[in-house]
DNA sequence: AGTTAAACCTGGTTGC
DNA sequence: TGCAACCAGGTTTAAC
């Protein structure tokens, strides 16, 4: 999926066009991840907010014709989700695909979720801070671009995981927002060895690292996120990113940097991808 | 408690 | 060409 440049990518798409939009009609396709967790019908006549993003979560709030809050929907990519936004009227809107899960049809335009794999989620929560969102979000570290997010904080977080830097990335817990193409980004960037124990990881280094997770993070946004075979933003444009990656999916290429041919690993059952000439321990 | 595997799914690619 | 094996952006849950 979607990891989290992907992810605002998507939230910046649809917030233009869809806050203050008003709920028709809410269809759904297969089962996603977790129910919906609210009859549809519910949903119908309530009026979009201010869309919001929490690591790789998206938060649709709802309010009631008359403002007060109807709750919102907690919105997952999964590992191979994308929304679309149809601006067509309904009638002349091609049909849903065979992939699209949840749509939802308001006065602007119809929102649908394409996830072939239905790892996503779409669910229904009375605020972000009640259950099911407070649970769902409940172990989610800082924000990559957050001020509180200090060297300070992010190698104190560090020293207290005994596991390799790569996986403490994905857990996501120092830091939220890397998944495991922009892990193994960022760790080339600064230089460090995925299979580093993260609490053996230098004030200096911990420095480096997050300002290589958020310029990797940045720059994945500017260039619309990475497509490997799903994602698109919106509007179906794919991403840039993958041209651009230094060691994700380059097996056996050269580095750029020295030109030792690139490594893959397995670490926690998913692909690591590194220069063992470039990354110290 | 802290880490690691299994599970959830479909589909594209690779290799015999 | 057919078919099996393997691989893929994530995260929860169960099991050592």
């Amino acid at each position: 999926m979607p990891e989290l440049p992907e992810v605002e990518i998507t939230r910046r798409g649809i917030a233009g066009p869809l806050e203050g939009a008003i709920v028709e009609l809410v269809q759904l396709g297969k089962p996603l991840r977790w129910p919906l967790g609210v009859d549809p019908r519910a949903l119908v006549g309530t009026r979009l907010g201010t869309i919001g993003r929490r690591g790789k979560y998206l938060w649709l709030p709802l309010a009631t014709p008359q403002g007060g809050s109807a709750g919102g929907l907690l919105v997952h990519l999964g590992m191979s989700g994308s929304l679309a936004l149809l601006q067509t009227p309904l009638q002349s809107s091609s049909p849903p695909g065979p992939h699209d899960h949840f749509i939802l049809v308001t006065n602007r335009g119809s929102l649908r979720l394409n996830d072939p794999r239905r790892f996503g989620a779409v669910v229904w929560s009375p605020s972000l801070h009640d259950d099911p969102a407070a649970k769902l979000l409940r172990r989610l570290g800082p924000e990559p671009f957050d001020a509180a997010l200090t060297p300070e904080v992010f190698h104190a977080a560090l020293q207290s995981r005994r596991t390799p830097i790569k996986a403490v990335l994905l857990g996501g817990e120092a830091v939220v927002g890397a998944g495991n193409i922009y892990a193994c980004e960022a760790l080339f960037q600064a230089g460090i060895h995925p299979a580093l124990r993260a609490d053996r990881i230098s004030r200096p280094r911990a420095t480096r690292l997050l300002q290589a997770v958020r310029s990797t993070l940045g720059r994945a946004m500017e260039l619309g996120g990475s497509t490997l075979r799903d994602f698109t933003d919106v509007h179906g444009a794919s991403g840039a990113f993958q041209a651009e990656a230094a060691v994700y999916g380059r097996e056996g290429l050269p580095c750029g940097r020295c030109g030792t041919p690139i490594r893959r690993v397995l670490q926690a059952q998913r692909s690591t991808y590194f220069c063992a000439i470039c990354q110290r321990r």
